[in-house]
DNA sequence: AATGAATGAGCCTTCATTCAT
DNA sequence: TATGAATGAAGGCTCATTCAT
């Protein structure tokens, strides 16, 4: 699969330092054929990440909208991000460097679209905090939407470190290490 | 300076879609000026970022040494970060682009040394959260090298957020807003 | 039939503009039949401008061959070439590009031999006049070649003008408008 | 200069049978120089062809706005012709084939340019017959229009026909030859 | 020392041609 | 025999880098 070989060579070196030579080369398709399925470079990144954010914002989006409390949910949508991640190391990197960083930088382009779906992902997410605080099962530490963003970047980052250096830095597996954290609080009371 | 018409159009555009060209007629150097200073294009990427990440990380390492209890370092910490942030918002577009790999990907590059100095920094900040908790002043919620990453990360990911859209996305300026995430925990106990 | 699908396709786009997957979908045969048929697409034209253009000249040269006077020949002719221009639109479009030399510019080419067959009917179309001027029918105002290329010249351009503009410019469907250019002069005299 | 190499490259191949890096070579300029002073390839074409014609139909205007009477005029845009054709052999094939042929068929198009700025050069050689027959010195043989295209017709073909064959087919240098064709008539009355 | 015009390697993309089915 | 998906050589164009002035 084409996908696959851009994928691996994408997340690797950079949609720039990555050439539709390597990618031919590498899933074993000629140019032609390549172009047979994509318009052009950028419209096979487009694929490619479209194509997988669309996968995990509808898993994520599925994981909190189990029956049950908001710590349910919240549960489930951590460790739906934890196998997920698991399971597409390759991508993730793609992801997590696309969502920070800068390929495209015009209006409407790919990285404003697969942002806004981010987004309106963070929303969904908030707004399981923001029934729990109304339940006045969650203190209002903080605004719902900051908490949503606080909790997914905790897991971003814990992940993209594992990532660099998988022997020194530990991926926690175990949810309640993400949900502790803003569960429990640091200080002793 | 060469270097602040390159960190804006850097900023602005990524690395890839900036030309030598451009950092010429911005920063009013002729090329063969900026080859006299620089070795490439690359070098002087580099030169920027390690400049600009060394002044970081010097501000980040003074504020966590000063005199007080963890919680003083802490508050310090995420105080002069936030200042930090106000100050060099352009280049924190590329910071946080720079750290999560979107130009450079591969080993011994300038992110390489770049992660190395941030990485060092995060063990002593670390090394905060750790004395914390052996002074049984922080439950043991976490290893502290976690519990600094994601410190870190939340304050980034807010920074991030309200760059993109500083209408509509927050950026808490007030240093409690941050700890008491950790400190206080969501849950009412 | 290929070539009819060909025929249209370079008369309305011109040779480089026209691809083989064009004719192949507009002449439904698949690219491995046209190329059981023709060596290559150059080999394609070639037959298509030669087999047109070998009809045309056939029509042309019989039609000076008829019994009667030099002024009959030439009105015959007049009127063959006005018919066979009013039938084949699509393929004098492609003639008049070709004998030009709009598309292949080498010696040696498929151009050569369709203008060899062209000049060898010029020539033949020459000794009408040429026999008229020695048979004092015509005056001997110009070389009897050079009076053939001028009869032909100028049938070429009116149509070439009309098909371009069908509406502003008008092709004289009369042979004697082309005839009297030549035989009745301009000037009072 | 590179619109010499390019001109006498496109004269002789064609425009497409004519690389940039031919060009390139030819014109002994990298091809980055060349991309300074045209934005493309079709653009360097347009240049050239642009500013050739317009040289000749600046020429040939003011060839026929001399004082004197229609026949001068006449005699005085063949003789500015011939001049000009001598002069700039491989810039008329290209012409020729430009005028005839199809490089582009996009309306709105150089080819397309190119030819209005011709035929509004027709209209005003026109205007000289029409005159010309109002003052009763030409015979309303045929549309002043028509007329004009004709006359222009025999010297290009003439001209086309020589450059292929130097040697064989003679190009007749003395205005007379092509006036009489037009003047004198064929036929002994 | 400073300049910036000139360079050309390398990239994306097309399309004539082939060959396994 | 007919097919049309697959091929990859070749062309247009960019831009980091150099060097004559």
């Amino acid at each position: 699969e084409i996908l696959d070989a851009a994928l691996i060579l994408f997340s690797e070196k950079g949609y720039h330092n990555t050439t539709m030579q390597e990618i031919s080369e590498k899933s074993e398709f000629a140019m032609g054929t390549i172009y047979k399925f994509f318009l052009n470079k950028t419209d096979l990144y487009s694929d490619l990440v479209i194509e997988e954010c669309s996968k995990f914002n509808k898993a994520f989006t599925e994981s909190i909208s189990i029956e049950g409390t908001e710590i349910d949910k919240l549960r489930n949508y951590v460790e739906v991000k934890i196998k997920m991640f698991k399971k597409n190391v390759a991508f993730i990197r793609l992801f997590i460097a696309e969502s920070k960083g800068a390929y495209f930088n015009e209006k409407g382009s790919l990285e404003e679209r697969v942002k806004n779906q981010y987004k309106s992902f963070l929303v969904k997410l908030a707004s399981v905090f923001e029934s729990g605080i109304t339940a006045e099962r969650f203190r209002p530490l903080l605004d719902s939407y900051h908490l949503a963003v606080a909790l997914d970047s905790v897991m971003d980052s814990f992940f993209h470190l594992w990532l660099e250096d998988p022997d020194k830095f530990d991926f926690p597996e175990n949810s309640d290490t993400y949900l502790d954290i803003f569960f429990k609080g640091l200080l002793y009371t």
